[in-house]
DNA sequence: TTCTAAATACAATAATGTTGCATTTGTATT
DNA sequence: AATACAAATGCAACATTATTGTATTTAGAA
């Protein structure tokens, strides 16, 4: 489910990671931690229409650099942006987990529960990270298809 | 290695598509099948720059359509296009497979060579389909590396 | 050769992302 | 509380990627 937090553990994580607190900054947090799925780049810039356009990829930037959020592609091609799960660092991801997109919602999902399964690559390819995504019904969508079985 | 296939080929893959034989449909295949890597879109743009770029787009989309090639975005989300494995057909793909992500030259590569490991994910989701990325040095660029060092 | 549906070319527009710079603002220091 | 300055935002301009509509051309059938 969402993490939730309130405003002053946002103000807290933009001082821990040097960052100055700004409204603009404070409303980006609160959207992302509020959801259990991505952010995806349109959704976030109309919801915050009145942010310059500039600012959000700005501050998408220093977040994703400071490990505060990771940057999602989804099987259309467009960037989502999740909160980052406990263990990742400045400049440092460890956000080796599954990324599901539902095909009805959209939505991305992260994964965490799931562990990597150790893969073997043909000789001479040398693996830094992998990324696994599935795409499909997510829960809701899919009790949504049950009853419209019925 | 590349699929070695010469001109006559390709137009019988257009006619069994029910694809009129065209300029800008051969030589794009003939780009496409000439690699071992999967082919950016930019880069098929600078290097047909004689073609439309509409003409190309819409070359890309029934290609894929017909099930010839498969689409990857790599870790830009830049789009890339690959020529498919056998077994896919006409709006159904059955492209299961590892893309590799080389960070060095940018290169994807469909590594087919790998089954796919089975997968459980928690209750509700649905998946449909799995895709894993990986991203590292390819042979060649991993090659390059060795002979830095020394 | 003629005819037509399909494909290409061209024009216009949308969506996404980047860069440079002026202005504003958060915060450390006095 | 006032000052000072780096950091952040806002704005303008631009680049790249992608889509839509339509006129023109062309492959292939008749
Ligand atoms: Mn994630
Ligand atoms: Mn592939
Ligand atoms: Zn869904
Ligand atoms: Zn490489």
């Amino acid at each position: 489910m969402a993490q939730v937090k309130n405003n002053y553990q946002f103000e807290d994580m933009l001082q821990k990671h040097n960052l100055k607190k700004t409204a603009p900054r404070l409303r980006v947090l609160s959207m992302m931690y509020s959801k259990n799925t991505a952010t995806s780049q349109p959704d976030l810039e109309s919801v915050m229409n009145d942010i310059d356009r500039v600012t959000l990829y700005r501050i998408l930037n220093t977040f994703e650099e400071k490990g505060i959020i990771h940057k999602v592609f989804d099987l259309n091609g467009t960037a989502n942006y999740a909160v980052c799960h406990s263990d990742c660092r400045e400049n440092h991801h460890q956000d080796e987990h599954l990324h599901f997109n539902c095909t009805l919602c959209k939505n991305v999902y992260c994964i965490n529960e799931l562990n990597m399964p150790k893969l073997t690559l043909p000789a001479g390819f040398e693996a830094q990270g992998f990324t696994l995504y599935a795409s499909g019904l997510c829960p809701k969508c899919s009790k949504k298809e049950q009853v419209k079985m019925n």
